[in-house]
DNA sequence: GAATGTAATTATGAATTCATAATTAAGTCA
DNA sequence: TGACTTAATTATGAATTCATAATTACATTC
């Protein structure tokens, strides 16, 4: 352990972007709505310079879009950035996959094993929100085991700007047991550390992820 | 044609964003060097305050690095920076290769067929500059018709990042001929129509273009 | 009563100002 | 001479102010 932690004081800009995004991602800030400067200032406490700084960040990074002198909106996750995200998504991770059979260590891959083992078990209890923890630590460790600091950041933008549509739609009962499957596999190829196999097997995960997402949305459309 | 073009008016910051970035691509603002906010408020004609908000979305592009109270840096491209870039582009092309295959029509073919003859054109001329410029614009029209504004927008923040370390190594006669090689069977697959081989071509391409940057970076070291 | 034009209000882009952290320069003592 | 203090200067983060674009409310005309 190191002497000290860093210190971590981050100017308000740096903050007011960590704050206003997750306000975005967990659907506190809904799509179209407009980002009221001043609402914003005095729920934060801040002056209005460090928020609007934050806005042509979080602009940047798509989560809001400006309007000369109209401000900022929440930005919609319509259907084609899903579709053009998922695919982008699936070749990080097959990338992520490769690299981190090769990088992560013995001791890393048995805490992976654990959160498998987690998994199934939120399976088998049928509890969704373990479950979906414990799935996203797995893809995590993966993505962290990469080693590969621009795959990282790139995933998580992604992953961030479609994780707001996961109210959209829900897992089916299908799906889950597909997802399941997928899974096991996964595990199997990296404790074999077969690290093409690997990848191609966590590529195509995410694009079944996204057809089951898309054919649930129709469902709902539908009934 | 619609019946007007949207009225592009963009503010100083984005005009800022996209100057300054130009800047440090083209090695005006170097690598390690401070920016000097005064300075350029002065160089640009603008307040501090459109200038700083720049300064923050450049950071979160990762042009620059934002110290609190010491300002911005222009932030070097490591080696490590390029071995984590290269991979990730690598499969972006992949994926547009693709996508491409199938989305292009005959007529864009064409025009991408035309480059290519100018391509080897420059070749036989050995005419570097035209070079790069037919076989940059290749790439970027099968960035292009992949038709994934997603693949699009992260495909080109990487390249933008890393198009500054072009100066740190020549393209060797070897690795040249290889290139032409490697395009001239990308064209064929692509007449062909052959998503995958395109694919596979194109991101073979990358990697052996990093390795070939790899080599060019020792080389000028040992001697 | 709907449509157009005008005034009042509000919100936004940008400049300026202010407080403070960093840096530099000057001074002191061993 | 050289290390350490301390004062002066500079640069930066953030608040405030200002000018103007957008929006809303209201009035006027047909």
């Amino acid at each position: 352990m190191s002497l000290a932690e860093t210190i971590n004081r981050p100017t308000l800009h740096q903050e007011l972007v960590d704050r206003i995004r997750n306000l975005v991602i967990e659907d506190k800030l809904k799509p179209g709505e407009k980002v009221p400067e001043k609402d914003l200032c005095e729920a934060f406490g801040v002056s209005r310079t460090p928020l609007r700084e934050a806005l042509k960040v979080l602009a940047s990074e798509g989560f809001v879009v400006l309007q000369a002198n109209r401000g900022a909106r929440v930005t919609h996750v319509t259907r084609q950035e899903l579709a053009d995200t998922f695919p982008v998504i699936a070749r990080l991770e097959q990338l992520a996959g490769e690299l981190a059979c090769v990088q992560l260590s013995d001791v890393d891959i048995a805490a992976i094993e654990a959160r498998h083992a987690a998994m199934l078990a939120a399976y088998k209890a049928q509890d969704r929100p373990a479950y979906f923890q414990a799935n996203q630590d797995i893809h995590q460790a993966l993505i962290q085991g990469s080693q590969n600091k621009i795959l990282q950041d790139h995933h998580k933008l992604l992953a961030a700007r479609i994780q707001r549509a996961r109210f959209m739609v829900n897992l089916s009962d299908d799906r889950w047991a597909e997802a399941i499957a997928e899974h096991e596999t996964m595990m199997g190829h990296l404790r074999a550390r077969d690290s093409a196999q690997l990848g191609q097997t966590m590529k195509t995960h995410i694009e079944n992820k996204f057809a089951a997402f898309i054919n649930g949305i129709d469902a709902e459309k539908g009934g």
